[in-house]
DNA sequence: CGGGATATTGAGTTAGTTCAACACAGGTGG
DNA sequence: CCACCTGTGTTGAACTAACTCAATATCCCG
C-alpha cells in the first residue's frame, strides 16, 4: 500500500455512474476536504483486519475485494464482494472495531476519510449522512441474499445465483463487456462465498458450463444463457432502483 | 393488529436499558412527536411482507419476531431474530421497498413512525440519524455472524452458536432469568435460521442436551454449561460495547 | 375428549465432503 | 532457454453429514 496522487472528487469516476446520486457542489467540496488520501493496494492486500480498529473510512474508487470472517481453525466465509462505490470500515467507525476482515482481489484504489470527522458529516450534511445509511442498507440487503443462498439453495442454484448477482452488480457499474466480465477471483473464493468445498464448487461449475449456461476462461466469465441461469438460480432481477434523491 | 393506548417515550421501557444511549430531552420530545401510533400484534402476525412498501418505520417495544426470505417453492431462511429495541422497516424507508418479510414469534408491541419524516430527523437531529446508522451497522454485524455459521459451522456448532447468541442478546436486554430464557420459537424456526432440516435440528439439539450443555423444556431454554457451549460453538463473547454517546 | 401443531425416532438415500493424484499455466532463477 | 516451483484447476473414489420419508409420541387448546 502506498499513497498516490489524488483524483479530485469533481473528477471522481463514480460520480456519473447511475448507481450514485448526483452530488451538489457544496457536498462535493465537503467530501473533497474530508478526503485525506488516496490509497493504492495490490491484489491480495489486507485492507482491514477483524478485531482491529481503524481511524479511517474508505470508499472504493476501483478494484475488487471481499469481506470475510474466519473461525480459529481456518474455515473462512466470504460475506460479500466489494466493488467500486462501496463504503468500507463503517462498522469500525460507528461501533469501535471491526468484526470482519477485508482483502483485495485485484489492485484497488481507495479514498481515505478520517473517522473522527464522520460526526461532522452527520451534523453538517444530513444528505450525505442519509447516503451513508443508504449504502449500509444496500449492503445489508446483499448479505441477506447471500444468507438465503447459503442456507437454502442447492449447489447449482448457489453457483448460478452468485455469478448472476455479481455480473449484474458489475454491469450497473459499467464493468462488463457485453455478456463478458473480468472476474479476479478464484474458485476457492467462490467456494468460500458459497459455503461449499473447493472440489464441489469446481464440479458444479463445470456441470453448469457443460449445460452451456456460461463459460469461464482466463479469469473472464461469459453469461451464455441468462434466462436459464436465472431459472436455475431462482433469481429475481432486482428492480433497478435509482438511488433516491432525498 | 390493533392500536393500543400509547406509552409516552419518557416512560419507554427501553430508555434505561444498557444497550441504549441516554437520550436528551429535545431528542425525546422529537421522537415523541414523531410517534404516530403504538401497534399490538399477535404471535404469528406478518408485520412486513417482501415486495411491499410500508409508509412506516417501527421500533420494537416488546416481543420477539424474525426477519426472513423465501424462495418460490417455500424454502425459508430466517435472517435474524428481532428483539426489543430493534428497528424495523429501515430498508423500505430508505430504499423504497422490502426485500424480506417479518413475522412475530410472540405478541409484540411496536412504536410506529411515519417514513416521510425520516428525512426531517436526519436534518434536525443528526445524533438520532447517527443512532439509526448504529442500529443498521449492528444488525449487519449479526447477519454476518449468521452467514458465517450457516456457511461454515457444523450442525452442533450452529445450534450451540445460535442458542448462545440469542441468550446473550436477551440477557443484555434483561429478558433472562438467571441461566434461563423463555424462547417463543419452535424447532422449525431454529432449523430455518440455521439452514438445516427440522429433523436434523431436532437430533442435534437432543444430542447436545444429552451432553448436558443445555435444556429446553416448555419453551424455556436453560444454559447448563456455558463454557462448553462456547467451546462447541467457537463463540467469542462479543465485547460488551457500550453504545457510543457521540 | 378430540385435533392440530410440535417434537421424537429409525431407516434408507443423497448431496456434498475429504483425500489423493494429476494437469496446466505463469513466473523465477540458474 | 530450460527446469522447476507454486498456485490453480480437474477428476475419480470413498466416505459421511445431513436430508427425506414415515411412523409415532406428546403437548396444548378449545
Amino acid at each position: 500500500m502506498n499513497k498516490a496522487r489524488q483524483t479530485p472528487c469533481i473528477k471522481c469516476p463514480l460520480k456519473d455512474c447511475a448507481a450514485f446520486r448526483p452530488t451538489d457542489p457544496p457536498e462535493l467540496d465537503f467530501i473533497q476536504a474530508l478526503k485525506i488520501a488516496e490509497l493504492s493496494a495490490d491484489a491480495g492486500a489486507n485492507i482491514l483486519a477483524e478485531g482491529t480498529s481503524t481511524p479511517h473510512l474508505f470508499t472504493v474508487l476501483s478494484g475488487w475485494a471481499f469481506r470475510y470472517k474466519m473461525l480459529e481453525d481456518g474455515r473462512r466465509q466470504i460475506l460479500d464482494f466489494v466493488l467500486p462505490g462501496d463504503l468500507i470500515g463503517l462498522q469500525a467507525s460507528i461501533m469501535g472495531n471491526m468484526e470482519h476482515s477485508i482483502e483485495t482481489l485485484s489492485e484497488m484504489v481507495l479514498c481515505v476519510f478520517p473517522r473522527e470527522r464522520l460526526w461532522t458529516l452527520y451534523e453538517k450534511y444530513p444528505s450525505l449522512a442519509f447516503d451513508i445509511t443508504w449504502l449500509a442498507a444496500r449492503s445489508e440487503r446483499s448479505i441477506d441474499e447471500n444468507l438465503l443462498s447459503v442456507g437454502r439453495r442447492s449447489a447449482p442454484e448457489r453457483v448460478a445465483y452468485v455469478l448472476l448477482s455479481i455480473f449484474n452488480r458489475a454491469k450497473s457499474l459499467g464493468l462488463t463487456n457485453g455478456r463478458k466480465l473480468k472476474c479476479p477471483f478464484t474458485q476457492q473464493h467462490l467456494a468460500d462465498a458459497l459455503g461449499m468445498s473447493l472440489v464441489h464448487t469446481n464440479k458444479t461449475l463445470n456441470s453448469l458450463v457443460r449445460q452451456r449456461l456460461f463459460r469461464w476462461k482466463n479469469g473472464e466469465v461469459e453469461i451464455l444463457d441468462e434466462e436459464r441461469m436465472a431459472e436455475v438460480a431462482h433469481y429475481d432481477e432486482p428492480p433497478a432502483r435509482p438511488r433516491p434523491l432525498i
